[in-house]
DNA sequence: GCCCAGGAGGAAAGCGCTTTCCAGGCAGCG
DNA sequence: CGCTGCCTGGAAAGCGCTTTCCTCCTGGGC
């Protein structure tokens, strides 16, 4: 077990300085005659020689390293955005560092400082925003610090502290799901939240209330579920919305993976969807279609959503101005898992 | 835009020297009085210091790096896999690299090239070895050399060269399910294939063959159909199962994703899942469960694979021996897109 | 034939750490 | 009181690069 080989091994193997060696093996600008390049590039290949990125790093300030803080890559949706960055981070040089937080902010946090520690030059965050006062006090330290480093630094739902958001519009997103359920005649509407205190859960929960106050319905709190963004949180979900009197005719999922969990749950319970209770979700990963029935949805550019978010990075690498808040279109997807509520026609015929 | 603070900016602030903060901020023995410690770790937290884990590597030698190449993270297998990677190599300090190959050869070898740059401290294939020889010469001579520098190699499927490997025994989980369908009393029993020249896809198409041949069945290449292991992959085999004739009465996928999109194509052309042909897949991702009908398919502990996989790579990287090879058990999942072949009975009734 | 510009290569500083080797101080011991 | 040895702390070398000066050399213009 040996080391691997340094410049200094290449320059004296090609016989020219370690200047000239980085000179041809770099970015340098400064001109080599081509039969010294040609010594060097030969001295180098014939070593097996790797150029420390390490090292390089030491000296030019920066790393293309992109860190990318997803809440679980094991959800479809994470999964796909973490393609979109990493293709674009690739074409463009840059490695991609997997954190997967599960939307602990301990962990998040502790990710954060470890990306901190190896210089990484961009941070994407994929998923939403904790709103615990702690959290927050500690993370707008740490991001203000970064971004005085130059760390660029961009998220995918919306943050606080001037970050730089792309992203769909949560409160629009989840008020169409809502309305699609409402036109449909549905009153008792469930919803599957995520973890309180994350931005986006907040905002879609806000979202589903308001939309049915102004439908001129009462918000009843008996009727959002706790959840936790997974397949099985949502089948859990769904044994609680069974135990509701008068049970529900309707259930909007925070997400689709919840969706799913439930809409599968409730058809183990015997129960007919959507002829007995309709399901929708938000984000359209794969499975939404595949699921039976297939779910309603609201359709979000996943993959998109993360080669746009690299691409704001990568801009904010570059030095440009990276735009403050960048709105993604959505769209209701109309699929098999909604329907009029039992006896009841929609509201539209009324 | 600054500089991160330095070791040396809290040497001075504490007014000791550099040598006492590396001592005091990282894993030295050598011993601090509590009150020089305590002024060190003030003035740290006061500057807002990170130790360079750039520098720190450059002299260590260890980056606490880990580069894992998978297929495709939005394959629901990959995707476990990650999950339980990272969260071992979490637990233990190490960070992880992200790498999707789309199981093309050149893309792996940029990968490879790019965490050797990085000086990556372990490396975890996940996913089957590509055998096209010119491949085979530059991967042989990478990992080599950079055995030699120290990094620790694991990959979970048969891979050559002596990289220790974790995984399932792909003949026999194969020959499980085609048994299991042979049992069901198919005759015709189709193949979706992943990509020809991956190791596993070849071993999978292997015990395909052979288990129908020791059943007394010719091997007939019609059935096997071009796949990528992509839900998408397996409805365009849908397409092409339908065009033969006779038509096959059962097919199995090389892993869940195509038979999940096989089964749901099949569904949507109007054929009776399992009444006119059944479907197996394997790998047993959480789809297998939900889609409709439920997936027969192989079982195989995608978490407990990444995290074993892991392990042996810290195995490695302290060191210790790490056993060539380990078989991971699987096991068959019956579930409802399997029955016998439209009138058949099956074998076990004759 | 001489001078100057520009092309090509090198020396050395320095990026932020760890680690080896050393030195000073002080307590304990004879 | 002098010596030994432990306890703390520091100096300096070096990890493998990039980059800023420099120097040297050559060719072209006059």
């Amino acid at each position: 077990m040996s080391t691997p080989r340094s410049i200094y091994d290449v320059a004296r193997a090609a016989d020219v300085s370690i200047t000239t060696v980085s000179r041809v093996m770099g970015t340098s600008t400064h001109r080599v005659r081509p039969a010294t390049r040609e010594r060097v590039l030969r001295a180098a290949v014939e070593l097996g020689y790797s150029p420390s990125a390490l090292a390089r790093a030491l000296v030019t300030r920066q790393t293309r390293l992109v860190g990318v803080l997803v809440g679980d890559a094991t959800d479809p949706y994470f999964a796909g955005i973490l393609r979109g960055v990493e293709d674009t981070a690739r074409a463009n040089g840059y490695l991609v560092l997997l954190c997967n937080t599960d939307r602990e902010a301990d962990v998040e946090l502790r990710y954060l400082h470890v990306l901190r520690d190896y210089r990484a030059d961009g941070i994407l965050f994929a998923g939403g925003c904790q709103t615990d006062p702690v959290y927050l006090r500690e993370l707008e330290g740490l991001v203000t610090r970064m971004r005085e480093h130059g760390t660029a630094i961009v998220a995918l739902a919306r943050y606080p502290f001037g970050i730089p958001e792309v992203g769909i519009d949560n409160t629009a997103a989840t008020g169409c799901a809502v309305e699609h359920l409402l036109e449909l005649g549905h009153r008792r509407i469930a919803f599957i939240g995520g973890r309180p205190g994350v931005s986006t859960s907040e905002e879609r929960l806000a979202a589903y209330r308001s939309v049915l106050e102004a439908a001129g319905l009462r918000y009843d709190p008996v009727l959002v579920l706790p959840g936790d963004y997974t397949y099985s949180g949502g089948r859990r979900a769904a044994d609680l919305l069974l135990a509701i009197s008068p049970r529900p005719t309707a259930v909007l999922a925070i997400n689709d993976a919840s969706a799913v969990g439930c809409l599968v749950a409730l058809k183990e319970h015997g129960l007919r969807v959507p002829a007995e209770v309709s399901v929708a979700g938000i984000n359209d990963i794969p499975a939404a279609y595949y699921v039976e029935p297939a779910l309603t949805t609201v359709s979000v550019p996943i993959y998109e959503l993360g080669a746009i978010g690299m691409r704001h990075l990568l801009r904010g690498l570059a030095g440009e101005a990276v735009p403050p808040s960048r709105r993604i279109e959505h769209s209701l997807v109309v699929r098999r898992s909604t329907a009029p509520p039992p006896r009841a026609r929609p509201r539209s015929r009324l």
